[in-house]
DNA sequence: TGGGAATATCCTGACGAACGTATATGCGTA
DNA sequence: TACGCATATACGTTCGTCAGGATATTCCCA
């Protein structure tokens, strides 16, 4: 898929990749916090990592988010070049499911890190 | 699903059902038509009506559309119950695609139907 | 009541996606 | 260089979904 471009393939392309309940609660989290690394998202999921990577590898495929390395952490962040259409959906998705309580979970979970990892602050 | 309500397993199903070419071929066409009978969907699409029909089946199973009985045809429309986030994700989605060849032929096709069945015109 | 058109469902095979486990890679530190 | 932590990928299995064709159902009309 070419950023910029949307094409009926690629929009399905994208829709597949959020019709995924974790995918969703990951994208949920990082649209809140705007950069997470794994660890934090495993640890507020409460999933096997590989699972968490393995979904991120997903999003990342089809150019929602984006990933940057930072010392031995890696940085997930929204795609900014598929903003436009990502923020719009995930916004009117977001508003109708932010009660659910597998987010409201995620997002007390993600809280309640004690000791959260140092590249995830140092934006 | 309850319509009205929004978990996130919901949510990922509509998005699954939006994640097909075809459906979101289909929906495009119903959202600017408003209502649509399945045999000028596959005259539109240029497919087999089973196909069509099973698709539909699909965007009817999580709420997108609903169908209504007219002597000997079936039409189908947007679930106004689904509308507020349907008709959002809808406008973004379509606003980037409707340039897409498919997009571009199927309201083409559908313009050139010599004979629309009449029960699609006395809305 | 019988025929034909419009639509829906059933059946089977094939493909892709998700999972759990195990393993590999990259980075910092001693 | 060796070790440990964070992360990614490979592998094998299972399961849901899609396609295509055949068939069933519903309705109109003669």
């Amino acid at each position: 898929m070419t950023i910029g471009t949307m094409d009926v393939d690629s929009a399905c392309a994208r829709m597949a990749a959020l019709s995924d309940p974790i995918r969703l609660r990951l994208l949920a989290l990082i649209h809140k916090h705007g950069e997470l690394c794994v660890c934090e998202m495993t640890h507020a999921l409460s999933l096997p990592q590989p699972k968490i990577s393995k979904h991120l590898a997903v999003l990342r495929n089809v150019e929602l988010v984006r990933m940057r390395r930072n010392a031995q952490w890696v940085l997930y962040g929204l795609e900014h070049e598929a903003a436009a259409w990502l923020d719009g959906v995930l916004a009117i998705t977001l508003r109708d499911i932010e009660t659910d309580a597998a987010i409201v979970g995620d997002a007390k979970r993600l809280a309640g890190m004690r000791v959260r990892p140092q590249p995830c602050r140092d934006k």
